[in-house]
RNA sequence: GGCCCGUUCGUCUAGUUGGCCUAGGACGCAAGGUUUUCAUCCUUGAAAUCAGGGGUUCGAAUCCCCUACGGGCUACCA
């Protein structure tokens, strides 16, 4: 039926607040499934509910994306042959169509209060009804233009009684959904109310009505959404059915669920905050309370390797790669295999793609970090040697040294210190095992032979290994010895390494300032 | 409560038309090796009787039914 046509899928996300990680998510795959297709993503602002509009949601939702890379074709900060893609500014378009809805008899207007609407409910709870919604059993006994009087209904009209529109649905009726990951899913009308389509008070359609129009009149093919809607689409079949649009109805697909780590239910903002990582792409203070809220971006997370594990929740290419970029993804990634179940967001895994992708990065922007984090206010008092006293190539040197053992860029700082900074103190553990009473001596005497030498990595390593047979010195002590006279404990990268960049003065200086305090108790 | 969706190692999952599954990979974990340090890396290992119970079949993780458990929805929110 609508095989042929262009693959035209949409993110429409509500400026409630900061983008959810869940929601990113589903982003994603509505862009891998577009990109693959060589359609078109567009961004739409569902911004219908007046009363939970956030400042700088929007901008945030838009920044966000820039900062993954996920581009999108069309929409709120794009433009496009299809605007307005803000809800708040297609008042007109709805209008219409909820006037024809109301002329095919598909609708109805509702003229019940919130307290009569509440009575109801309450009603009907207590005589236990079979049904405790507003719908073809109970519709009769509101005030609405079905039940009402067609003069009393014009009255009420005319007067400026504040009204909203709802779906007329007929009991009885067996609703099919088809869904690209789950398969045929069907339900009864006698489940569906009359839902709210509507409101006088604001001129608004509800997200329902919105959703429809929008998605047919932006040509949407392909629907790809959160599992929570999965309830609600019968109702948007019916809808499409109303409008007269069936055969141009978009393919849905229900996404599953982005579950919290420990325990059940879904990720929510509380989780990151309790168990310590981000559910946010970029850190976000709301307006009102001030809370802040951390994000990948500011915590130091790749924005590939974000989009990496996020594809990775739910999906996977049934091989046994799992490093893709965006480009890769596109290319392998397939809708029907997105699993049917929720997916527990998991930290260790999202550390170590990170890992993966900080190995990729190039040693210059590692250098960059570092070299900022030398500036930083406790540090800068402290410092031995200053960043800019070393090379730019120094610099890289050293973080190519370190980088295979970050799975952050500022983790660097803990990695490579010592470069920085001659050490304090010696790691008592460390002194005990390794260090003797003859080692000043030994490390003297090495002194006073490396002090000739050019003080490259391969030069002192074959130096010290000859005076080790040489002299008959314990290896694993001199070594040992050495790391802790440069370092001050017993971690770094090959001792050699670090007494090339530290320089032949900082080595040999380094090691007199050990012989002279350990063992001596200063 | 009602309706809908789901259920393979601790976690993410492979397993597409039932047999190659004594259920594979990754993260994490453990042990060993490399690194005369730490981390990385490499190797090996533990780890799911495929939620449970019934069927169908020569044969089921794969098909059917029931039960349990989990989740979602049930607003003039999206």
């Amino acid at each position: 039926m609508n095989n042929e046509r262009r693959v035209r899928v949409r993110f429409a996300p509500s400026p409630t607040g900061p983008l959810h990680i869940g929601g990113v998510r589903t982003a994603l795959f509505n862009y891998l499934f577009a990109k693959q297709h060589g359609g078109d993503f567009l961004l739409r602002i569902e911004d219908t509910d007046s009363n939970r509009f956030v400042p700088g949601a929007e901008e945030y939702i838009i920044e966000a994306f820039r900062w993954l890379g996920i581009p999108f074709d069309e929409g709120v900060g794009i433009g496009g042959p299809n605007g307005p893609y803000r809800q708040s500014e297609r008042r007109d378009i709805y209008r219409r169509y909820v006037q024809q809805l109301l002329d095919s008899n598909r609708a109805y207007y509702a003229f019940d209060t919130p307290q009569e609407l509440e009575a109801m409910r309450k009603r009907l709870e207590e005589s236990k009804s079979s049904s405790q919604q507003y719908d073809a059993s109970t519709r009769m006994t509101m005030k609405n233009s079905l039940s009402l009087p067609e003069a009393e209904v014009k009255a009420l009209l005319d007067a400026g009684t504040p009204y909203v529109v709802r779906i007329k649905i007929d009991p009885g009726q067996q609703i099919t959904v088809n869904d690209m990951i789950r398969g045929e899913v069907t339900v009864n009308s006698d489940i569906l109310d009359d839902k709210v389509l509507y409101k006088s008070a604001d001129d608004l359609p509800t997200y329902h009505l919105a959703n429809i129009v929008d998605d047919h009149l932006m040509q949407i093919s392909h629907v790809i959404r959160g599992e929570e809607w999965l309830p609600s689409a019968p109702l948007h079949v019916l809808l499409y059915e109303f409008l007269g649009w069936k055969d141009t109805m978009p393919r849905f697909a229900h996404l599953p669920l982005l579950l919290k780590p420990d325990g059940n239910g879904k990720l929510s903002k509380r989780d990151g905050d309790r168990l310590g990582f981000p559910v946010f792409p970029l850190a976000w203070t709301d307006p009102k309370t001030g809370e802040k809220s951390s994000g990948y971006r500011e915590s130091g997370y790749y924005p590939e390797a974000v989009v990496n594990m996020l594809a990775f929740l739910g999906w996977n290419p049934g091989t046994e790669e799992e490093i893709f970029d965006l480009p890769g993804l596109v290319k392998c990634f397939q809708l029907e295999k997105v699993s049917k179940s929720g997916a527990k967001f998991n930290l260790e895994k999202a550390h170590w793609f990170n890992h993966q992708y900080l190995q990729k990065h190039s040693d210059a922007e590692l250098a960059a970090s570092l070299r900022e984090r030398c500036g930083q206010a406790d540090v800068k008092g402290g410092l031995t040697r200053a960043a800019n006293s070393f090379t730019e190539a120094e610099l890289q040197k050293i973080a190519s040294l370190v980088k295979e053992r970050l799975h952050f860029p500022q983790e660097i700082w803990d990695q490579c210190y010592f470069f920085f900074n001659a050490p304090e103190s010696y790691d008592e553990k460390v002194v005990k095992k390794r260090w003797s009473e003859d080692m000043p001596q030994i490390l003297r005497t090495w002194c006073a032979e490396a002090g000739k030498t050019d003080f490259g990595t391969a030069t002192l390593e074959a130096l010290t290994q000859e005076m080790i047979s040489a002299k008959g010195w314990n290896a694993g002590k001199v070594f040992n010895s050495m790391r802790l006279a440069l370092v001050g404990a017993s971690m770094g990268p090959h001792i050699f390494d670090i007494m090339e960049i530290l320089g032949k003065e900082e080595t040999l200086a380094r090691l007199e300032s050990a012989c002279q305090r350990i063992g001596t108790g200063a």
